[in-house]
DNA sequence: GAAAAATTGACATTGCAGATGTCAATTTGA
DNA sequence: TCAAATTGACATCTGCAATGTCAATTTTTC
């Protein structure tokens, strides 16, 4: 048999619920979004926009870590949508910086602020120290995978 | 501020890292599979049919959650490369049963013991507790997103 | 300051996962 | 027996993202 004691049963399981676990969730934050007139990739755009302030396109790419001719068809979106507007780049004259307008800023944090009540009722069943070990569990796991990937290349 | 106590922000953190721990398992899922002549998608009907036994394409579907139109094609893939054979059903002449032949069964079960031995390495480092615990975690936020999406249809 | 190298936006193409719709053949059940 | 369900096959569509390419610009290097 595969599973050699309960330990990496377990473990495997954790693993293999990381897809269940990312579909539910992400289909909580796509009904979320249902009223609005966002997408899920326009609510992407805002949210960074809104974390990390007004930044170009590249940037934006980077740190959602996909490519940047992916991100400029999400920005182009969100572009036309109004919520974001486009400003000169002292540092850049072809590259322009997008910022949030007040409707956009009003837009995305609305809907953090139910996502972020939401994340707490969930929580409400569960002990502060569960999800913190959960969370140590599962950041540990995943940057060992990682390690695996980028080794054998 | 929308992150009202730490609690709720490693909870946050911890549905999030959901997406980069699947990413990281499949890719490690997918260089597993270098060497071989199968793909990811051979792989998992080869898993169905080594966990579950001998059954039908529609069977497959419903334990994969996915639509059996698409299961389909990936069955006649494995078909196709000998891993899997048709046998006649008794209790349905236009949908044979697939069956593991005795190089598919070879196959997944090499693959699968690498994989979990890679999960017990990875499980070293971690206790046996705090693996239940995240485990426990996991399940109970996956339930509970995916009954909100249940509610509001 | 000029030439080479990098960055950026725009656009086209491609691949993959999976959903959806439809058809004809067959099977099942009332 | 006859209507309803199941199945395989095929076509079409959507969403996410990678890749490749071009021209315009910017930055770097000498």
């Amino acid at each position: 048999m595969y599973i050699v004691n309960m330990k990496t049963g377990n473990l495997h399981q954790l693993i293999w619920m990381s897809r269940p676990l990312m579909q539910a969730a992400e289909a909580c934050v796509e009904a979320g979004l249902s009223g609005t007139s966002l997408t899920v990739r326009m609510r992407a755009v805002l949210e960074i926009l809104e974390k990390y302030g007004a930044q170009t396109v590249p940037e934006i790419a980077t740190r959602l870590e996909i490519k940047r001719q992916y991100v400029q068809v999400m920005c182009n979106e969100t572009l036309a949508s109004g919520l974001v507007e486009q400003r000169a780049n002292p540092r850049h004259k072809r590259s322009p910086i997008l910022a949030l307008t007040d409707q956009g800023r009003s837009l995305i944090g609305d809907i953090i602020s139910k996502e972020m009540s939401l994340v707490d009722e969930i929580g409400a069943d569960l002990s502060k120290d569960d999800i913190a070990t959960a969370l140590r569990v599962v950041l540990a796991v995943t940057n060992n995978l990682k390690n695996r990937i980028g080794e054998q290349e």
